[in-house]
RNA sequence: GGUGGGGUGGCCGAGAGGCGAGGCAGCGGCCUGCAAAGCCGUAUACGCGGGUUCGAAUCCCGUCCCCACCUCCA
């Protein structure tokens, strides 16, 4: 089967076809860094690390760029919120930080969720601050071509034309006419209230440090603005997939696209949109309160099962959280970790500790494939609901060679597993764990090691009561132990989280 | 008002005209000193009402309900 996305701009399923053989450009929208990630924006990440893992085992050579957007309205109210007399601290803010303090520690908040959740860092991650120059040439071209104008009243903005491009309005499939009239649009010196600023002149009350001299006076970028820029400075004019949560499509992308074709390029080839989080069947939004942090949930559960969960839905549906849902990944994670646990110390003479099995893949063929079932899931539009399929299902296969003694089907199945579990990024999951050969794990083992032998003597003279003690010694020490034809194993038993529960927003 | 997406067994979640994906939970069995894990088996599931068809969760008509976006949002 060939490689098919479904393109929000078309609203179909449509042959991936790159614009150069061989190659794939992606542009996707990273964080507006004025806040602390949820698991909504984490999940988005993972969807798109996803895509750029498939495209990458389909042998794409592929250039990710995700931007940090470093500079807007909120960045700059919630600095200038930090500074007020009466300020408290809430949530995650601090009183008195400057503008660019505040968005670079949200930015480095960002980028330690998608670490430790294994999001493939990207090829560049351009920052709007970083890209000013480029802005003020997409706007000379806009006005040049007659599709942005300065605004009439000497405030120093600079705003797109809706009307001026009859395309506007395409991506969504939406005419300007039947718009919804924004209640609270501000007409200063707008021709159209959906025109939209590319440019914000500096008003005094902001800091001097949040603008940039510009032809049209000094001032600071719009929103939209820097996502054009930096998609065709780095990817062309034209390239192949452009992504975002399903909440950007209109009117960040919408904005995105009339300005740059406005101006002449081409632009994304492909639009991918993530479906939303919702908690317990609404959207997860600061507005309302019911967000769920990463590190909420990283409390709850290990880092692969916040990926299995964040990653197991397709993308474009709508994944709800529930207080079980963690428990019930966890379930089907450690599934897949004590196939993988076993067979490695079955066949490969390791000692294994179950949580990060997946994790010591060098130690298979690391060009295994994927199932020809997985694959064709894939290519279908990311159908990952349907790869955890084979992927489960290849487990159970793995789990009955392993029982019936087949040293090549459990091998197999341990490959294809394997490779399975780094396309779908649970390998990487979990940042850098120590390894089974550090010093920790090394006298762990020999401990443990003595107590079972011991263990197997008092079971093989039939005293149950002293092989249970020590089993719940190991046990009590968070060691499971487990008993199987070739004698027992042990694992480190999973951070069990003592219960899931509400948002704690 | 406009534009999209949905309603699938106790729960999550694929599928989209024809042997009931997969996971979680449950039940029965095998294995086990016990346990755990594993394996095997196990479900009058497709919002409601009509219709088309040999056959519909999948197509058509009607109808009810939910969600997202149109304002900052991954």
């Amino acid at each position: 089967m060939t490689l098919r996305f479904y393109d929000s701009a078309t609203a179909e399923v449509r042959d991936f076809v790159p614009l150069e053989p061989g190659k794939a450009s992606v542009y996707y929208c990273g964080a507006t860094v004025q806040g602390s990630p949820h698991v909504g924006h984490v999940r988005s990440a993972i969807v798109f690390d996803q895509l750029t893992r498939w495209l990458q085992y389909r042998g794409f050579a592929t250039t990710v760029v995700r931007n940090v957007t470093d500079i807007d309205d909120k960045i700059l109210a919630k600095s200038e919120a930090s500074f007020a007399p009466d300020f408290t601290p809430e949530g995650t803010y601090i009183p008195r930080e400057e503008w660019f303090a505040l968005a670079y520690r949200y930015e480095q908040e960002f980028e330690a969720a998608y670490e430790v959740l294994g999001v493939q860092r990207p090829t560049y991650e351009p920052r709007a601050t970083g890209h000013i120059t480029e802005m003020h040439e997409l706007i000379a071209r806009l006005i040049e071509r007659g599709h942005a104008y300065p605004a009439e009243d000497g405030s120093g903005d600079v705003y797109f034309d809706v009307r001026s491009w009859p395309e506007y309005g395409s991506l969504t499939h939406q005419s300007i006419d039947e718009m919804q009239a924004a209640t609270d649009s501000d007409p200063r010196g707008k021709r159209d209230p959906r025109d939209f600023a590319l440019w914000k002149g500096h008003k005094s009350d902001e800091p001097e440090t949040a603008s940039w001299p510009s032809p049209w006076g000094r001032g600071r970028p719009g929103w939209h603005l820097e996502c054009s820029a930096m998609a065709t400075k780095y990817l062309g004019p034209r390239f192949d997939v452009h992504g975002g949560g399903l909440d950007l499509r209109f009117p960040h992308h919408e904005n995105e696209l009339a300005q740059s074709t406005a101006a002449g390029d081409g632009f994304a080839n492909f639009w991918m949109h993530n479906g939303m989080v919702t908690y317990e069947g609404e959207k997860m939004s600061k507005s309302i309160g019911n967000v769920v942090s990463p590190a909420e949930m990283l409390a709850l559960a290990s880092p692969r099962v916040v990926r299995y969960y964040l990653g197991q839905a397709h993308y474009r549906s709508v994944l709800d959280y529930r207080p079980t849902s963690l428990q019930e990944a966890a379930a089907a994670v450690e599934r897949i970790d004590g196939f993988i646990a076993k067979a490695l110390a079955k066949y490969e003479g390791r000692s294994f500790s179950g949580a990060r099995g997946a994790q010591d893949s060098t130690a298979i063929a690391p060009d295994a494939q994927v199932p020809d079932a997985f694959a064709a899931a894939m290519d279908d539009d990311l159908n990952i609901p349907q790869g955890l399929a084979v992927l489960h299902e290849t487990v159970r296969e793995g789990n009955t060679a392993l029982a019936a003694g087949d040293p090549v089907a459990a091998s197999r199945a341990v490959d294809a597993v394997l490779a399975m579990t780094r396309v779908l990024g649970l390998d990487a999951a979990g940042g850098h764990a120590p390894s089974s050969d550090g010093a920790a794990h090394h006298a762990l083992s020999a401990l443990v090691d003595a107590q079972l032998t011991a263990r197997a003597a008092a079971r093989a003279s039939k005293d149950w009561a002293a092989a249970d003690a020590i089993r719940e010694l190991l046990a009590g020490a968070g060691v499971v132990v487990e008993d199987s034809a070739d004698g027992a194993t042990w694992s480190l038993a999973a951070s069990q989280p003592a219960r899931t529960n509400g948002t704690g927003a």
